[in-house]
DNA sequence: TAATTAATGCAACTGAGTTGCAAATATAAT
DNA sequence: ATTATATTTGCAACTCAGTTGCATTAATTA
């Protein structure tokens, strides 16, 4: 129980997901569609698309919310098993599509692992 | 260039990291010694410790800082390389000795990861 | 077309972390 | 030991991401 209308607010951010190849900060969000519609909107929509499986939420190198297109959650599983991409340089952030083993640790039961790998990307990489 | 002074405040805070096995949040670091100094000394003074090496800091779950005592971090190289363990029951944060491998990635140039692995700890787990 | 219910805007708030500046305190110099 | 200096602290006020309550608006359903 996410998103139940087809508002114009949750077409365009839709839009915008569907021509992102990489992940988009709120913070950034909220700045582009000043103009569109109100920062709580935005929070809100974003929220309801990530109970859909629509998109997933993951934090940035500064602790800060960025989201990203699924490719294979749902609103019952979600994968935010897989590891993203931050660079150092121009901030831009990625899915990753790579596979990170976590070993088993003793005496503790793992659930999920956030992993955000920092460097420089395509672009800023020389 | 972090501490230069031995001050009581700097004294209380390297006390409660000698005797504390797993990190410890800003947030309850400036709770617990509200009466003995300011928030803003508990930043200034967690931020001189990590210049030092004495300290390393790291995002939680939530995207709140905390921070540890450095096992073999010095002024220059600091090994923030080992990842986290947060307990999802009780909140508990560890560091953690084991080693994740993180595969090379095509075109880009990995300079740190962040591994933050959530579950239940020994106390929690049953 | 009217009625119902979800979504939005707005303003005000929360809470972590920061900043500027004056007062206090640790260390170095005399 | 006393004074000079430079660092550290406290305080109050701020920034900025994210949240909340509530009245208004817009989408869906009858």
């Amino acid at each position: 129980m996410g998103i139940s209308r087809k508002t114009k607010s949750v077409k365009i951010i839709l839009d915008i997901f569907e021509n992102s190849p990489s992940a988009l900060s709120v913070v950034q969000l909220v700045e582009n569609l000043s103009e569109h519609m109100n920062k709580t909107t935005v929070y809100r929509i974003l929220d309801r698309l990530e109970q859909d499986g629509i998109v997933h939420s993951f934090l940035g190198n500064n602790g800060l919310k960025w989201y990203a297109k699924c490719s294979d959650c749902t609103s019952h599983h979600h994968s935010d098993i897989h590891p993203h991409f931050q660079c150092n340089d121009c901030g831009k952030v990625e899915c990753l599509t790579i596979e990170v083993s976590i070993p088993k640790i003793p005496n503790r039961e793992i659930e999920v692992s956030q992993i955000l790998i920092q460097g420089k990307c395509e672009n800023c990489y020389s």
